[in-house]
RNA sequence: GGGCGAAUAGCUCAGCUGGCAGAGCACCGGUUUUACACGCCGGGGGUCACAGGUUCGAGCCCUGUUUCGCCCA
C-alpha cells in the first residue's frame, strides 16, 4: 500500500468518494424495510438562491443525523429538493429580463415562465454542485421540486378540500400590498422598520365656524382618501365638534368628524385623527364600524390616481406626500411638524415600504388548522429542541391570522378556480382539474371558463413538503414508512412561515404531525457578531471554505459551534483551527499505518471488543480502550440528544489529547519490543482508530473513509464502505477502570517531571536523573510496569523508584498525591526551584483553607452528604502532607 | 408596550440533576524528540454583569437592577 502523504490534502481526498457513494447506492431509503425508518426532508432551498453558510449549516447538522442513523441500523431517507420560491425568482428573471429592455408582460405569461424553468434549470445545477462538495448523503433517487407534476397534484387536491370544507374562502379585506414586486403579501412577508419621519400637524377647517380641527398624521399624501375625522367622545376639547363637517383641505370635499374610542388615542398628537379607509389597516377597520365610504387613492404601483384633485395625479406617493405638504403649508393649513419615529412596514423581498390596500384575495381560515397543531405540542407529539422555541411557536399559534395566499404572480401553482364567464355570473369551479370543453356553468348554463390569474404563496405548497414529497395524495409505501417525518431540521427564523404551517396541513390532512422532533438551530453570524450580507461584505462563502480547508473541516467546526440556543459566530481562524484537527487524525492514521506493514491478517474482535489475551494487554492499552469507549459512549449519547457540539468534542479531546498526546507515545516503546507486544499493541492501534473513523465519519465523511479504507482489510467483518459500517455505541464494551486510573498516576508523573524541567530552565536535549518516591506499594508497581516510559516522555537519565528515598542534593522536588520526584537539575537552577516550590505551596495553602472553612463549620458537617464530606476530609489530609512536603524541602533548599 | 434569550479568561463560547471554574483561539517561555512546526513540552490569565435571598454550600435555584440581542404588537 502506498504510504499516505505527509499532510492532509483534502482536494485530491474530497473528489473521490462522493461519486463511489452514490453508486454504491448507499444514500438510497427502502419503501419498506425491517429496519426502523428514519426520515429528514431537506428544507428545501431556493432554486435561485446560491448556498450560503445557513445552507452549509442545516446540510451539515443533517448530514450528521443521517450518517449517525444509518449506520446506526435505521432505514434512513433524506429527501432533497427545491422550492421555487414565487417571488424571490420572478424577481430575479424580471431584473434578468430587465437588462436586456424586456418586461414579462412584453412576453406574455407563457413565454415568461418558460424563461424561468430556463433560468431554474441552470440554478439547480449550481444547487446540486454544492451540495455535493459538502459530502450530503441524501436520496437523489426521491429528489422533488416544489413545482413537480405530483406536487403541484398535491397543492391542489389540499385547495379543493380546504375550499370545500369552508377553510379557504374569498374576501375583500384591507391587505398588504408590495408596490415594488405588485402583489400583496401574507403578513409574514412584511418587516417592520424604524423608520425617522415627522408628524405633521394639519388644521382641517370646520364647517359653519371659524373653527380648525387640528389633526396629527404621518402620511399627509392619503389625506385625498380621507372619509371621515375622528375624535375621541370622552375628549372636552372636541365634543362638541361631533356630528358636524369639516372641509377637507386641497379639495371639496367635506366629510364628517366622528366620535370613536377605539380607534382614537386621547394622548396621542392633538387627540384627532383622520381617516382613510382605503389605505390604513386601523381606518379601516374603523370605517367599517362607522360605515364609511372607502376612498382607493393608488396605483398599483403607488402613483396617485384619478380618485384625486387633478394637480395631484401621477405623482409617485413620495412626490405626492412632499407637494401636499408644500401645499398645505402655503395654503396655511399646516401647523406644525415634529420629529417623529414610527415603525413602517416593508416589502421583506423587494424593500419598500408596503401599501394597505383593500382587494380581493383567496385566504385560508387558520383557526380550526391551529388548533389541532397546538394540542399536538402541548402533548409532546412534536418536541422542540431548543425547547425555548415552543413558546414562540404557542404563541404564534394562538394569536394567529387568517393567511393571505393569493399572490399577483405568474411564477407559482396557479389557483385551481375557474370563474364563469359569462356576464352577470359569479360562479367559481373549483376543482383539482380544469373543467373539459364544454362543462356548462350549473347556475347559467354558460360554457366559458377562466382561471383565476394569481398563484398561490409559495409556503402553501412548502407546508405540505413532509408528504408531498412522498407521493401524496397517493398512498405510497413510502408514505406509509416515512410519514411521520422523524426530524425536521431547520433554522428558527422560519417557524412561522414553514414549521407551523407544515403543522397544520400534516394534521390536517395525514391526521398526524409531520414530525416527531423539530431542531432549530442557530444564525450563522460572522466573527463579530454581525449577520452576513453582500453589501457588509462579510459572507464567508461555504465553497470557498470547501476548496481551502476541505469540507471535513468546515462540517467539523460547524457541529462544534452548534451550542444549542446561540448564535454561531463564525471565524477563518476556527475553520483553520479544525483543518489542524484533520490533518492530526490524519497524521496519527499515518503513524499507525507505518506501524502496520508487517501487521497480517485480522484483529481479533467479538461483538465490537477486541479480544486478546489480558496478558498481553499493557496497562497502557487498557487504558486507552477504556478511554475510547468512555469516549465512544459520550459521543452516542450527545448525538442522541442533539447535544453536536459536546459529541464533537468527545471525539476532540480523546483523539488529540488521549490518543495522539499519550497512547501513541507510549506505544511506541511497546512496538520497539516486538513480539507480541508488537502485535498486541497494533491489534489495539487498530481498533482505537476504527472505532474513532466509525465515530468522527458523521462529522468528516471524507477523511474518516480515506483512511478507513486503508484500515479495512485488517478488520473482521468489515463492509465495503465506512458509510455502513457499525457506529460505535462504548456502551458495553468491555473496560478497565482501575488499570486506567492507575496509569493516569502514571502520567501525571511524567508531567510532574516535563514541569520541573521546562520550568527550571532544563532543556529538552539534557537528560536529568530522577527520583521517585511512591507513596504506596501499589503506585511503586505502577511505576515500575512503566518506567521506560518514564525514562523515554520524561526524557531522564537514571530513573530510580524508592519508597525510602529523600531528596539529594541539587534536585528539585515535585510533591503530588502519589508520588514525590526529586529531579536532578543541579544547584545552579535552584534559585527557580524555590520560586516554583512557593509558588505551589501558596496555591495548595489556598485550597486547604477553602477545604477547611468547610470542615469547621458543623453545619456542613451536620448537613452534606456523607460522601461530600468524606472528600472533603481526605482533600484536608492530602493537602496538609503536600504542603509538610513542599515545607521539608524548601528548608533543605535553603540551608 | 408584551414576550423570549444572553451576560463566565484578551476573543469566541462550554459548564447536564447545586459539591475543587473548563475548552478552542490568542498570549508568554522552551523546542525540529524518527506521525504531524497544520507539530511537541511547559506557563500566565477569572469580583462567573450588579444587588439581595434560599442553602451547610450558588456560575447554576429565587427576587430585583443594568446592558445587549431577537420575536410580536
Amino acid at each position: 500500500m502506498e504510504p499516505l502523504a505527509k499532510g492532509y490534502e483534502h482536494k485530491a481526498v474530497e473528489e473521490r468518494w462522493y461519486k463511489v457513494w452514490r453508486e454504491a447506492g448507499y444514500f438510497r431509503a427502502a419503501d419498506e424495510s425491517d429496519k426502523p425508518p428514519y426520515c429528514i426532508v431537506i428544507p428545501p432551498p431556493n432554486v435561485t438562491g446560491h448556498l450560503h453558510m445557513g445552507h452549509g449549516l442545516t446540510f451539515a447538522i443533517q448530514d450528521l443525523l443521517i450518517r449517525f442513523k444509518r449506520m446506526s441500523g435505521f432505514n434512513t431517507l433524506w429527501l432533497p429538493g427545491t422550492d421555487h420560491a414565487g417571488i424571490a425568482t420572478q424577481m430575479v428573471v424580471e431584473r434578468e429580463l430587465q437588462k436586456k429592455g424586456i418586461s414579462r408582460h412584453d412576453l406574455g405569461r407563457e413565454a415568461f415562465l418558460a424563461e424561468v424553468w430556463k433560468w431554474k434549470d441552470a440554478c439547480h445545477a449550481r444547487i446540486t454542485e454544492q451540495m455535493t462538495a459538502l459530502g450530503v448523503s441524501v436520496d437523489w433517487d426521491r429528489e422533488r421540486f416544489t413545482l413537480d407534476e405530483g406536487l403541484s397534484r398535491a397543492v391542489r387536491h389540499v385547495f379543493v378540500r380546504l375550499f370545500e370544507e369552508g377553510l379557504i374562502y374569498r374576501a375583500q379585506r384591507m391587505v398588504n400590498w408590495s408596490p415594488g414586486i405588485l402583489t400583496v403579501l401574507s403578513d409574514l412577508e412584511v418587516e417592520e422598520k424604524e423608520i425617522k419621519s415627522h408628524l405633521w400637524h394639519i388644521a382641517y377647517p370646520v364647517d359653519g365656524s371659524d373653527e380648525r380641527l387640528v389633526l396629527a398624521t404621518t402620511r399627509p399624501e392619503t389625506l385625498f382618501g380621507d372619509t371621515a375625522v375622528a375624535v375621541h367622545p370622552d375628549d372636552p376639547r372636541h365634543q362638541h365638534l361631533i356630528g358636524k363637517t369639516v372641509s377637507l383641505p386641497l379639495t371639496d370635499r367635506h366629510i364628517p368628524i366622528i366620535a370613536d374610542a377605539v380607534a382614537v388615542d386621547l394622548n396621542f398628537g392633538t387627540g384627532a385623527l383622520k381617516i382613510t379607509p382605503g389605505h390604513d389597516f386601523s381606518d379601516f377597520e374603523t370605517g367599517l364600524r362607522h360605515n364609511l365610504p372607502v376612498i382607493t387613492i393608488l396605483t398599483p404601483d403607488a402613483h396617485l390616481n384619478d380618485n384625486v384633485p387633478q394637480a395631484y395625479r401621477g405623482l409617485e406617493r413620495s412626490a405626492a406626500r412632499r407637494q401636499v405638504i408644500e401645499d398645505l403649508e402655503t395654503q396655511g393649513y399646516l401647523v406644525k411638524t415634529e420629529d417623529y419615529t414610527h415603525r413602517v412596514g416593508h416589502c421583506q423581498r423587494s424593500g419598500v415600504v408596503v401599501e394597505p390596500t383593500v382587494s380581493l384575495q383567496w385566504y385560508v381560515r387558520t383557526k380550526p388548522l391551529a388548533e389541532p397543531a397546538i394540542a399536538a405540542v402541548r402533548d409532546g407529539r412534536t418536541v422542540f429542541i431548543p425547547n425555548a422555541w415552543e413558546k414562540t411557536y404557542m404563541n404564534w399559534m394562538e394569536n394567529i391570522r387568517d393567511w393571505c395566499i393569493s399572490r399577483q404572480l405568474w411564477w407559482g401553482h396557479q389557483i385551481p378556480v375557474w370563474y364563469c364567464t359569462a356576464k352577470g355570473c359569479d360562479h367559481m369551479h373549483v376543482a383539482v382539474e380544469q373543467p373539459a370543453v364544454g362543462t356548462a356553468c350549473p347556475k347559467c348554463g354558460g360554457t366559458g371558463w377562466k382561471q383565476d390569474e394569481d398563484v398561490l404563496d409559495t409556503w402553501f405548497s412548502s407546508g405540505l413538503w413532509p408528504f408531498s414529497t412522498l407521493g401524496w395524495p397517493d398512498q405510497t409505501k413510502a408514505l406509509k414508512t416515512f410519514y411521520p417525518n422523524t426530524v425536521m431540521e431547520t433554522g428558527f427564523d422560519i417557524i412561522f412561515f414553514w414549521v407551523a404551517r407544515m403543522m397544520m396541513m400534516g394534521l390536517h390532512f395525514m391526521g398526524d404531525v409531520p414530525f416527531k422532533t423539530v431542531f432549530l438551530h442557530a444564525m450563522v453570524r460572522d466573527e463579530k457578531g454581525l449577520k452576513m450580507s453582500k453589501t457588509k461584505g462579510n459572507v464567508i462563502d461555504p465553497l470557498e471554505v470547501v476548496d481551502e480547508v476541505g469540507a471535513d473541516a468546515l462540517r467539523f467546526t460547524l457541529a462544534t459551534m452548534t451550542a444549542q440556543g446561540r448564535d454561531i459566530k463564525l471565524s477563518v481562524d476556527r475553520l483553520k483551527g479544525y483543518r489542524e484537527f484533520v490533518n492530526k487524525l490524519w497524521n496519527a492514521s499515518r503513524f499507525a499505518f507505518m506501524n502496520l506493514e508487517d501487521f497480517e491478517g485480522q484483529v481479533p474482535e467479538v461483538d465490537g471488543d477486541l479480544v486478546i489475551d489480558d496478558a498481553l494487554l499493557s496497562p497502557a492499552d487498557r487504558w486507552i480502550l477504556t478511554r475510547l469507549h468512555e469516549a465512544m459512549a459520550e459521543c452516542d449519547k450527545a448525538l442522541e440528544e442533539f447535544r453536536f457540539n459536546e459529541a464533537a468534542s468527545a471525539l476532540y479531546q480523546f483523539t488529540w489529547h488521549r490518543f495522539c498526546d499519550w497512547y501513541l507515545e507510549l506505544a511506541k516503546g511497546a512496538l520497539n519490543e516486538g513480539g507480541e507486544r508488537r502485535r498486541a499493541t497494533q491489534s489495539v492501534l487498530v481498533h482505537v482508530l476504527d472505532n474513532v473513523l466509525r465515530a468522527m465519519h458523521p462529522f468528516m465523511p471524507y477523511v474518516t473513509e480515506e483512511l478507513w479504507q486503508r484500515l479495512r482489510p485488517m478488520l473482521p467483518d468489515a463492509p465495503d464502505s465506512i458509510m455502513i459500517a457499525k457506529y460505535p455505541k462504548g456502551v458495553g464494551r468491555r473496560t478497565f477502570p482501575v488499570d486506567a486510573a492507575a496509569l493516569d498516576e502514571v502520567l501525571e508523573v511524567i508531567s510532574a517531571i516535563r514541569g520541573v524541567r521546562s520550568q527550571a530552565g532544563v532543556p529538552p536535549s539534557e537528560r536529568v536523573d530522577v527520583l521517585v518516591r511512591p507513596h504506596s506499594p501499589e503506585v511503586a508497581a505502577h511505576l515500575q510496569a512503566h518506567s521506560d516510559n518514564l525514562v523515554r516522555l520524561g526524557r531522564t537519565g537514571d530513573l530510580v523508584i524508592d519508597a525510602n528515598a529523600t531528596r539529594p542534593a541539587g534536585a528539585a522536588v515535585s510533591v503530588g498525591s502519589s508520588v514525590d520526584c526529586y529531579v536532578m537539575i543541579g544547584d545552579e537552577r535552584l534559585a527557580a526551584e524555590v520560586r516554583r516550590l512557593e509558588k505551589e505551596r501558596e496555591k495548595t495553602r489556598k485550597d486547604l483553607e477553602v477545604v477547611q472553612r468547610k470542615l469547621t463549620n458543623p453545619d456542613f458537617i451536620a448537613r452534606a452528604k456523607e460522601e461530600v464530606v468524606e472528600g472533603e476530609r481526605e482533600k484536608e489530609i492530602d493537602f496538609l502532607a503536600t504542603i509538610a512536603r513542599i515545607d521539608e524541602a524548601l528548608s533543605v533548599l535553603a540551608s
